[in-house]
DNA sequence: TATGTTATGCAACTCAATTGCAAAGATCAG
DNA sequence: CTGATCTTTGCAATTGAGTTGCATAACATA
């Protein structure tokens, strides 16, 4: 649909529009959970599997994704806001593994409390996962 | 040491007290991070990886250990306290992992807050990791 | 001791992630 | 437009964590 959106959105984050990344970003914002590698691989079919690594490398690198470890094994992407830089605690939010269909879900509005760590932790990032079963998938 | 100690935490949780688990708990008793399987492998030259992964896989199915999904790409695992269930939300905790000695500590003091989810999706577990720079590493 | 159950060892395999290198494509100065 | 340069993509191979089937050893129990 509009293309020139997403090449937009990759410039502003100084990702060279190219149209395998263009393709990828369209198929994360279509996209309603967070999105694996192997993801990927099932629906680029054409596409080369380091390609695909290294778009979503480049992505998380250049802060357009967040990473999620979830206990799937697989480490998943989600799309940032607009505005996110990633930052720890403010830009951190809640996710949602389901074991069952084994989608993992962004919860932007569920964000995380000030932890007063122990003394010399310095916090960088985070990754909150609460693990259960979805809607789909709560019969 | 006291090893009568570690065969009655494994019989408290119905886990079989063989020598091997034995030593296996020892070492996670005297050990301050959280430990993978590559862990094990490391300090138990001698045994075989498969018996090392069993030996995780039935602690963490007893709730001898709770299970950690940080970013380093190896599932690491800590015991529990005595009297944990491993319940939602009460027995959940806050790790922390840094990325420089790609260490993971337990900080049991630091809980999670009560979250309200979107409708119907059921929580089960949690996993929640703080990620950053340990005392050690955070010259 | 005899018998059934559980734990361990060995070997093979799956699969996500990663790297080196070559080819193709884009960018830019002249 | 042309050639040099940089970036992106494709191909091939490898690593390493995790997992499984099956045989044997150790253990428990009667
Ligand atoms: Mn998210
Ligand atoms: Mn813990
Ligand atoms: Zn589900
Ligand atoms: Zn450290």
């Amino acid at each position: 649909m509009n293309m020139t959106n997403h090449e937009q959105r990759l410039l502003s984050r100084n990702i060279q529009p190219t149209a395998m990344r263009i393709r990828i970003l369209s198929f994360m914002v279509e996209n309603k959970s967070a999105l694996g590698l192997p993801d990927l691989e099932e629906t680029f079919t054409h596409a080369d599997r380091t390609t695909l690594y290294r778009t979503l490398k480049t992505f998380l690198e250049h802060g357009l994704v967040h990473q999620i470890n979830d206990a799937s094994g697989i480490t998943k992407y989600a799309l940032c806001s607009e505005n996110c830089t990633c930052s720890y605690p403010d830009d951190v939010h809640v996710h949602f593994y389901c074991t069952s269909c084994e989608q993992t879900f962004c919860f932007p509005h569920l964000g995380i409390p000030h932890y007063d760590l122990p003394e010399n932790f310095i916090p960088s990032h985070g990754s909150f996962v609460i693990t259960g079963s979805c809607p789909s998938c709560s019969s």
